[in-house]
DNA sequence: CCTGTTAGTTCATAAGTCGCGAACTACGGG
DNA sequence: CCCGTAGTTCGCGACTTATGAACTAACAGG
């Protein structure tokens, strides 16, 4: 098993966050890690939406979120943690993931989008 | 030749958005008509970053574009006018425009992301 | 009206990406 | 050492995307 590659801040791109995002489960997925400081396991994340997630998919969901830089994947013991880098995505593209989130919780009609404080997503 | 589909305000999703500029051509198109009033025709963008993008390509791109809500296209005369649908998109996602934008100028070392002042693009 | 030109769309297909079951790896525990 | 759990990788079929070729629409000139 090769070990994870996550990018490192400069190399981290528009691209590949939007890309990433743009699949409905990966974005349930982040928006799971974003919100709290607590890492949660893969297998946190098997139902998403009604729907049991396989394992493999559910593997490469995880892949994409990482080479995105988006979130940070250690193993601890038999089971993965994951964390969002979402400071480190912050000091490279002021805005957008607190953008991204309010446009998502608008859409799936919920209310708060920022981090800790309920602002931004607005009136 | 079927008429052109461009979805109401609140069929625009989240998804669509993100996926469409996640393409690098699609992105440059965008940019390209995001910040001006004037509206351009597709052969305007047949060179995107040191490449001539076929025809065909090309009209896939504004197809996606279009369905993503993020732009409008009319036919004038024998070109095709094509025309950021920023207020709207704004209206529906507050924000998310904006911090996309200032994402990718900041990437790519350029500034200005805002829509006609300047600001926005950081410090 | 016919022919030509310009601008773009649609079709067909080759190349690339994705989804997911099956097999494999890694880390404990007994 | 064998087993169970958690996740990764492989392989292949299904879906997407890119692009040349053929087609369509809107004019202009004769």
């Amino acid at each position: 098993m090769r070990p994870f590659t996550h990018p490192s801040v400069d190399n981290i791109t528009v691209e590949g966050i939007l890309h990433a995002l743009s699949d409905p489960e990966r974005m349930a997925i982040y928006v799971g890690l974003v919100n709290t400081e607590t890492a949660r396991s893969c297998a946190n994340f098997q139902r998403i939406n009604e729907r049991t997630v396989p394992k493999s998919t559910l593997s490469q969901h995880f892949r994409i979120l990482r080479e995105a830089g988006l979130i940070r994947s250690e193993r601890q013991g038999v089971e993965m943690l994951n964390t969002s880098r979402r400071a480190e995505v912050d000091k490279r593209f002021p805005g957008l993931v607190d953008a991204i989130m309010a446009a998502h919780c608008r859409q799936s009609g919920k209310a708060n989008a920022g981090r800790k404080r309920g602002r931004r997503a607005r009136a």
